[in-house]
RNA sequence: GUGGCCGUAGCUCAGUUAGGUAGAGCUCCGCGUUGUGGUCGCGGUUGUCGCGGGUUCAAAUCCCGUCGGUCACCCCA
């Protein structure tokens, strides 16, 4: 076989069956808890002018390097999605439904990043976003709704990290405490912290490098600046989550890399996951971005979840298997006379999942082939049953046999077999 | 963007150390007599050894480049 001239672009990929039956219903299975909660699909365009997205933060590597963007033939500056909130906050500024408005989206996104494991440039992402209300048990639901899918995936290995991560009115004096301690200790820092301290210094206490761990451990908390209202919405957060028995860990050096973020902020880690990459969903609330869209102010908060991440962590924990898309019947036909054709048709009118053999291959092979199917009964017609108009029904997979049915009997039988 | 490792049949991989023009298992196909799968036995198909260039009488094997994968940093889901 001569080599491909060409394949899936780097850090893309094909889903295939049964990879993407999987993936399919793990979205039915997201929209199912959030549908119960509410929340209505929302779609957007995959791509936007970009100024949508530049308005998550000057700072984020999302925009700065990762962006896929290109002018159009209009002139217009566009960028496919690196990300949902701010595809869905514009929705919101532009069509200004009633609030609370609560959504959901499935879908990919594309970011400009050297692949990993569990990192591509395009990847699916599910999530929620609700606007309008600052009640902190709003946050609460959203978290918890991100816990209850885990849980019903079968994930037991997911630890939720908490942290606020205050707003406009006290951040800046957090800001300020915590870049003057890391200046006054710059020379234990690492260099590339150095250089991520001028841009962002909440950024630092990110920093995955061993150097860095004593200083960050040392550093000023954001929850020691939280002003007393924000201190108030933040205990009422850990209040509601400890009523719904939902677990979390504290994590007062807990930021995001998207600048929105304000108050509430939370990241779910896949402990079964041995890779870096074990952050499978995380959010927050971004109360000042509807404003910043140029829409009016209003408080919002959300999630996004990683799918394909997620699907890493379930074979990590062994859970959640690709559903069977396996037929329940399988025609065999070597009567020569094209019954398959129309038996299998009549199968599936009659609410039977059914598969056929092709290319009138001989009777051992046909019946390999229906045995690899996974189907419960194969279905038979040769010479005999042709004469008869009937056909043989074989239970593939109990120890009852076959029987000689008259065709007009197939449907009733197989409805007491299967059903 | 930086660095490490890797790239051989559809799949998983051996062969690369000491250069001599490819192998295993699985899958797939056929056969084991007259119309019957799953086990077993026998036989068979499939590779420009990621791609391009170089060294050599000779390269899967050595060198360079490139593409892709992977891991860490970075970033984040």
């Amino acid at each position: 076989m001569a080599s491909p001239s060409f394949q899936a672009p780097k850090g893309t990929r094909d889903i295939l069956p049964p990879q993407s039956t999987r993936q399919r219903a793990l979205i039915d299975l997201f929209a199912d808890v959030v549908e119960r909660a509410s929340y209505g699909a929302v779609s957007t365009p995959m791509f936007e002018d970009i100024g949508v997205f530049l308005r998550l933060g000057e700072a984020t590597d999302v925009v700065t390097k990762e962006m896929y963007d290109f002018v159009a033939k209009d002139g217009n500056h566009i960028a496919l999605r690196p990300e949902l909130t701010a595809s869905v906050v514009r929705a919101f500024v532009q069509h200004r439904p009633a609030t609370p408005w609560k959504v959901w989206y499935e879908g990919p996104q594309f970011r400009y990043e050297r692949p990993q494991a569990g990192r591509y440039r395009q990847f699916t992402q599910v999530g929620i976003e609700a606007l309008g209300t600052s009640d902190p048990e709003l946050d609460v639901e959203v978290i918890s709704l991100a816990a209850d899918f885990y849980k019903r995936l079968g994930l037991e290995q997911v630890t939720l990290l908490l942290n606020s991560l205050g707003d406009a009115t006290c951040r800046p004096g957090y800001l300020q405490a915590l870049e003057g301690y890391f200046r006054d200790n710059i020379a234990e820092l690492s260099e590339q912290s150095a250089l991520t301290l001028d841009i962002n210094p909440l950024r630092v206490l990110d920093s995955k490098r061993d150097q860095d761990q004593p200083l960050i451990d040392g550093a000023p908390l954001m929850v020691e600046f939280l002003t007393p209202e924000l201190a108030e919405h933040f205990d009422q957060v850990c209040k509601g989550l400890e009523q719904l028995g939902i677990a979390y860990t504290l994590s007062p050096r807990l930021v995001r890399g998207l600048d929105y973020y304000t108050l509430t902020t939370f990241e779910f880690a896949a402990d079964a996951l041995d890779t870096a990459q074990n952050a499978i969903g995380g959010g927050g609330r971004y109360d000042g971005l509807a404003e910043s869209l140029g829409g009016p102010d209003t408080p919002g908060i959300g999630f996004a979840l990683g799918v394909d991440r997620i699907l890493l962590a379930c074979d990590a924990e062994d859970t959640f298997p690709a559903p069977s898309i396996s037929p329940e019947v399988f025609v065999v036909d070597v009567s020569g006379a094209h019954v398959s054709l129309e038996l299998t048709h009549m199968l599936r009118e009659a609410g039977f999942t059914a598969d056929r053999a092709w290319d009138n291959r001989s009777m051992k092979a046909q019946m390999k082939v229906s045995d690899r199917s996974e189907a419960a009964f194969a279905i038979i017609i040769g010479e005999d049953e042709l004469a008869a108009d009937s056909v043989t029904v074989r239970d593939l997979r109990g120890d009852s046999g076959q029987r000689l049915l008259k065709r007009t009997e197939l449907i009733s039988y197989l409805q007491t077999q299967l059903r």
